[in-house]
RNA sequence: GGCCCCGUGGUGUAGUUGGUUAACACACCCGCCUGUCACGUGGGAGAUCGCGGGUUCGAGUCCCGUCGGGGCCGCCA
């Protein structure tokens, strides 16, 4: 027999259907017993006569029953089955009861557990909005004639000089994780123009904050031919407008789960020059700060957009130079046209024009007092015909906890690598 | 890296002027129960109170150390 999804069982009332999928939760009242199955779609009440021994939550079965309107039912219909087939029994009950994990267990006891708490419904959502909005920012770049690139994440050096990049041994030599794609899709700019990625990134800090991974999904972007920094945020605001339509259109059952409001996002996002945000921050706001925009002045921003004007981005651009990396392009001012996307508050995107000039690199470079020597290889790759270009990579993980509200980055992602969790 | 906080059955908690069988709820096991939906109900098993040391007649409780964990900040996406 053909398999019905949960989610198809009140377009097959009165037919016979098989359904399979977890034990959810289970109510035996002896002489009449209740199941409730879980499948990628759903879940639906399954009754069945007493006398069964019911196998523990969590284990794979099958049912063959009828469909049926019952207003008795939660949802107002279930599936009378005579008899369930368990195709693999659970083995202990469950760490955490995975219908009430959330009210009865802690987040960090959910993340320790998570092979198996990741199965509760409100657990599983946020990775599939997440999933809708990668293939968002897929299809949106396709359309656009972008390539999608794949880019070595063992590197020899990284690709902004940092310190915050793990070692490992390449058969005796030194390498590192890959901290950032940035140079590679740079390279790729010279032979396809417009090129993206999807993957992981690696940093070294040992923050401990609720917005912080060592290990996350990188969606990165570089684009060649351009006029300046703007055609970079003009086509980031077309594409974080296509990555939203696609969680609306295909994460619609799990963002009314997590009850989600989908942000005001306008025909054009407003573009903040650094120094108004400082002003804002300062004279309208209230708040002191140093050199850079620190995390309370950038909520303090987030919200002034929101209340004021009902949105939820903001583009803060010309940087000066003192607080982006030595590959911005700089404006001669001071400045650069490197920016930052603000979501809800919170930096989900670093982005801007390159220098496709080597001999600005090196001046760049000079001027931050770091050896061009040591960025010999980066160089190089400037000498054959670099058309201006730019790009951004935003935050997966953090974009998805912004538009769900995840009190902690960590949900946003299967299995978080943080400073105390390698494991699972 | 800085500051603050927390470790008690599988889970969530109670237990602090130190006092002898460490309590409750859920889960689990064995019964009863034909409309549950946090089912109800009777019984049962399950914890050397993170670890080590100290104070004391006596430590889950006080002290020291250690390990683990959390929050905020700095920095970043």
């Amino acid at each position: 027999m053909e398999r019905t999804l949960t989610s198809e069982v009140p377009g097959k009332i009165g037919e016979e259907i098989e359904l399979q999928g977890w034990l959810h939760w289970r109510r035996d009242l002896g002489g009449i017993q209740f199941i409730l199955l879980r499948d990628r779609a759903g879940i639906v009440q399954v009754v069945l006569p007493g006398g069964h021994k019911l196998p523990l939550p969590e284990s794979a079965v099958r049912v063959r029953g009828i469909a049926v309107e019952n207003d008795k039912a939660p949802g107002g219909y279930e599936v009378q089955a005579e008899d369930l087939k368990v195709l693999q029994p659970s083995q202990q009950p469950t760490p955490v009861e995975i219908p009430k994990e959330e009210w009865r267990a802690n987040p960090e006891t959910l993340l320790t557990y998570r092979y198996v708490t990741l199965r509760g419904e409100k657990a599983r959502a946020p990775l599939k909005v997440q999933s809708a909005l990668v293939r968002g920012f897929r299809k949106y770049l396709d359309s656009q004639g972008f390539t999608e690139i794949f880019t070595p994440k063992l590197v020899r050096a990284g690709a902004e000089g940092g310190a915050n990049l793990f070692e490992v041994d390449y058969f005796g030599e030194s390498a590192y994780l890959a901290q950032s794609p940035q140079l590679y899709k740079q390279i790729m700019v010279g032979v396809y123009e417009r090129v993206y990625e999807v993957a992981p990134v690696w940093r070294a800090e040992e923050h401990a904050t609720s917005r912080h991974l060592n290990e996350y999904l990188s969606l990165d972007v570089e684009m060649g031919f351009i006029e300046s920094d703007e055609d970079v945020m003009a086509l980031e605001e077309e594409l974080v407008r296509a990555m939203l339509e696609e969680a609306a259109m295909t994460a619609g059952p799990e963002l009314d789960l997590l009850e989600v409001s989908m942000p005001g996002l306008p025909r054009e996002i407003p573009r903040v020059p650094y120094s108004e945000a400082k002003r804002i921050v300062k004279e309208e706001l209230g708040l002191g700060m140093g050199a850079d925009l620190n995390d309370e002045a950038e909520r303090a921003l987030g919200e002034y957009f929101s209340e004021r004007y009902g949105i939820d981005f903001v583009f803060i651009v010309q940087y000066p130079e003192s607080v982006r990396p030595f590959y911005t392009y700089p404006t001669g001012d001071g400045l650069t046209r490197g920016y930052d996307l603000l979501f809800r508050g919170l930096e989900i995107t670093s982005g801007g024009q390159r220098i496709h000039d080597p001999a600005i690199i090196v001046q760049q470079l000079e001027k931050k007092g770091m050896e061009p020597e040591r960025f010999r290889d980066y160089i190089e790759v400037f000498k054959y015909g670099m058309p201006p270009h730019g790009g951004f990579a935003i935050g997966a993980e953090r974009f998805t906890q912004k538009l769900i509200g995840l009190p902690n980055v960590r949900y946003a992602r299967a299995f978080p690598r943080d400073r105390h969790r390698l494991e699972p």
